[in-house]
DNA sequence: TGAAATGTTGGGGCG
DNA sequence: ACGCCCCAACATTTC
C-alpha cells in the first residue's frame, strides 16, 4: 500500500475506491505467472487483502480476461474512474491502450501511474533520440536525470462504497501446489507481502549493504539484498528501496558507501531490462541481434532434464540448480553460472534456460529473465562477449572458496575436501570411497567435458561470426 | 560481471 | 664466477 500512486491518488478524491485484483491468465499468453510465481501471488494477495481490511477497504478478486472484465466490474459498480500501475510487459501495454479505448465509449476516466520503475522507458534516450542499447551511457543518462521522488506514505483510510462487488475466494483460484506440495523450500525461505518485503530492506541495510561490493557474488555468504520477488510483486517499490539506501548513505558520510553505490546500480540494471523490453518488445521470444537467429544450437535435449534437476556432475552448477528448485531463487552468480553452462556448455537454447526459470523463481520478471538470459548467451544488448565462458570449477573455486555453498545443496559431496569440491572427478579412488562418493551411482559424472565444450561453443560462434561477415552485401 | 594461450622476466640450481 | 636452463610468476594477447 506505501508507494502505491494510484491508490493514493484514488483515495485523494475522497470518494470510494474498489481495491480490485483480476487474475488474467489468458491475456499473458505464454507469460502467466508459473508454478513458483502463483505460489508467491497467492500470499502476496492474502497479505495485500489484510493491509487493506485494516485500512477499512477490502480487496475484490475477480478471475477472467481484463479487457471483458473490468468494463462490466465498471457497469455493474457505477465507476466513475479507474487507477492503475503502468506495466511494460508487451501484453500489458497492449491491454492498456485496448481498456483505453474502451473505456473511452463510457466516458469513464482512465488514470494511469508510474511506480515499478525509478524512470519511466521513455525518459532516457540517447543524442539522437534512439533507446539506449548499451548499459553504461545509459546507467549515466539516470544518474543525470531528475532524482526519484521520495516515496509516498500508504493511506491510512479507505472509503467503501455502500455495495462493493463480489470476490473470488482466494483459494478457488488453486494457486497454491498440491499433491504434490512442493513449497515447503519457499514458505521457509520467504515471507511474501509488504510486511515482508520491508524487514528484508531494513535487514539488508542493517547487515549486508556495507559489505555488498565485496560479498554480493559470494553465495556461500549472505551478501545480497534478496529483494527480487517482493520487488516483482510490487511489494516494495525501486523508489522505496532507492530513498532508503541514499539516505543510508549519506548518513554514513564517504566511507562505507561503496555497496551503496553497488546496489542503486543493480536497480538500475532492472531499469535497463525494462527499457529494453518497452522498445523491443520481441526481447522475451527472440535474439536482440538478429544474427544469433540461426544460430546452431544443439539438437540433443538429453542434457537439458539434467541441468534441470541439477545432475550435470559440475557441483557448482547443480548446487544452483537445487537451490533454485528447493528456495524458487538462485543466487545472481550463481545463475550467471548455470546460464553460461546451459547455453555454451550444453548449446541448449537460452530460451529453454528462460522457460524454467520462469516457472521456477518466485522472482520470475519477464524483462530481467530475458534480457539477462540473452545477455549471458552473447545474443542481447551489451552482451557478454561470445567468447567469455564461464569454467564452472574456476567460478566454483573463486566464489565459493571453502566448498560452503556446495555442501549446503549437494549434501552427498560434504565430505570432499576443499581441493576436489568442485572437482570431484579429480579426486583419487581412495577418497572418494572415504567420503562415500561413487561417481555415477551418488553423483553423476560430468554431462560434458568443459574444455571440449568449451572448443565446441567457440566454434559454433566463430562461425556464427564468419556466416556474417561472409553474407553478402 | 572470463579463461586459456602465449609471451616475458627474473631468481636460483647447476655444470 | 659465469652462462645456461628451468620454471614460477606475472603480463599480454587471443578466443
Amino acid at each position: 500500500m506505501a508507494d502505491n500512486a494510484a491508490l493514493s491518488a484514488a483515495v485523494a478524491t475522497g470518494r470510494p475506491v474498489i481495491p480490485l485484483y483480476i487474475l488474467d491468465e489468458k491475456t499473458p499468453g505464454r507469460w502467466a505467472p508459473g508454478g513458483a510465481s502463483r505460489w508467491w501471488l497467492h500470499h502476496s494477495l492474502k497479505a495485500l487483502a489484510q493491509t487493506l481490511e485494516a485500512a477499512g477497504g477490502r480487496l475484490v478478486l475477480r478471475r477472467g480476461v481484463a479487457p471483458e472484465l473490468l468494463p462490466a466490474l465498471v457497469d455493474q459498480t457505477g465507476a466513475t474512474a479507474i487507477y492503475f500501475t503502468r506495466c511494460y510487459e508487451p501484453y500489458a501495454a497492449d491491454l492498456e491502450r485496448k481498456l483505453e479505448s474502451l473505456l473511452r465509449g463510457k466516458s469513464v476516466g482512465c488514470r494511469r501511474f508510474g511506480g515499478n520503475l525509478l524512470f519511466e522507458p521513455e525518459s532516457a534516450a540517447t543524442k539522437t533520440g534512439q533507446p539506449y542499447r548499451v548499459f553504461t551511457p545509459f546507467y549515466k543518462a539516470c544518474l543525470n536525470l531528475p532524482r526519484p521522488k521520495a516515496p509516498l506514505a500508504a493511506p491510512t483510510r479507505l472509503a467503501m462504497p455502500p455495495a462493493m462487488p463480489q470476490s473470488d475466494r482466494l483459494e478457488e483460484w488453486r494457486l497454491l501446489p498440491d499433491r504434490p506440495d512442493w513449497a515447503g523450500g519457499l514458505r521457509e525461505s520467504w515471507k511474501p507481502g509488504e510486511v515482508g518485503a520491508g524487514l528484508r530492506l531494513e535487514n539488508f541495510l542493517e547487515n549486508t549493504i556495507a559489505g555488498y561490493n565485496d560479498l554480493r557474488d559470494r553465495p556461500d555468504r549472505p551478501g545480497t539484498s534478496r529483494l527480487s520477488p517482493h520487488l516483482r510483486f510490487g511489494e516494495i517499490s525501486p523508489r522505496q528501496c532507492w530513498y532508503l539506501v541514499s539516505t543510508f548513505m549519506d548518513s554514513r558520510g564517504a566511507q562505507g558507501d561503496g555497496g551503496a553505490h553497488a546496489f542503486l546500480r543493480e536497480l538500475i540494471w532492472r531499469e535497463f531490462s525494462y527499457h529494453l523490453l518497452h522498445h523491443w518488445p520481441s526481447l522475451p521470444a527472440s535474439p536482440f541481434r538478429a544474427e544469433f537467429t540461426d544460430f546452431a544450437w544443439t539438437e540433443d535435449r538429453s542434457t537439458l532434464a539434467a541441468w534441470q534437476k541439477g545432475l550435470t556432475g559440475y557441483p557448482i552448477v547443480d548446487a544452483g540448480l537445487r537451490e533454485l528448485w528447493h528456495s524458487g531463487w538462485m543466487h545472481n552468480r550463481v545463475r550467471m553460472i548455470v546460464a553460461s553452462f546451459l547455453v555454451k556448455d550444453l548449446l541448449i537454447p537460452w530460451q529453454d534456460g528462460a522457460a524454467w526459470f520462469w516457472d521456477t523463481l518466485v522472482d520470475a520478471d519477464l524483462a530481467n529473465n530475458s534480457a539477462s538470459w540473452q545477455w549471458v548467451a552473447g545474443c542481447g544488448a551489451d552482451a557478454a562477449p561470445y567468447f567469455r565462458v564461464f569454467n564452472p570449477v574456476l567460478q566454483g573455486r573463486k566464489f565459493d572458496p571453502d566448498g560452503a555453498y556446495v555442501r549446503r545443496w549437494i549434501p552427498e559431496l560434504a565430505e570432499l575436501s576443499n581441493a576436489s569440491i568442485h572437482e570431484p572427478w579429480q579426486a583419487g579412488d581412495d577418497s572418494l570411497r572415504q567420503c562415500g562418493v561413487v561417481l555415477g551411482k551418488t553423483y553423476p559424472r560430468p554431462v560434458v567435458d568443459h574444455a571440449t565444450a568449451r572448443k565446441r561453443a567457440l566454434a559454433a560462434l566463430e562461425d556464427l561470426k564468419r556466416r556474417r561477415t561472409d553474407r553478402p552485401l
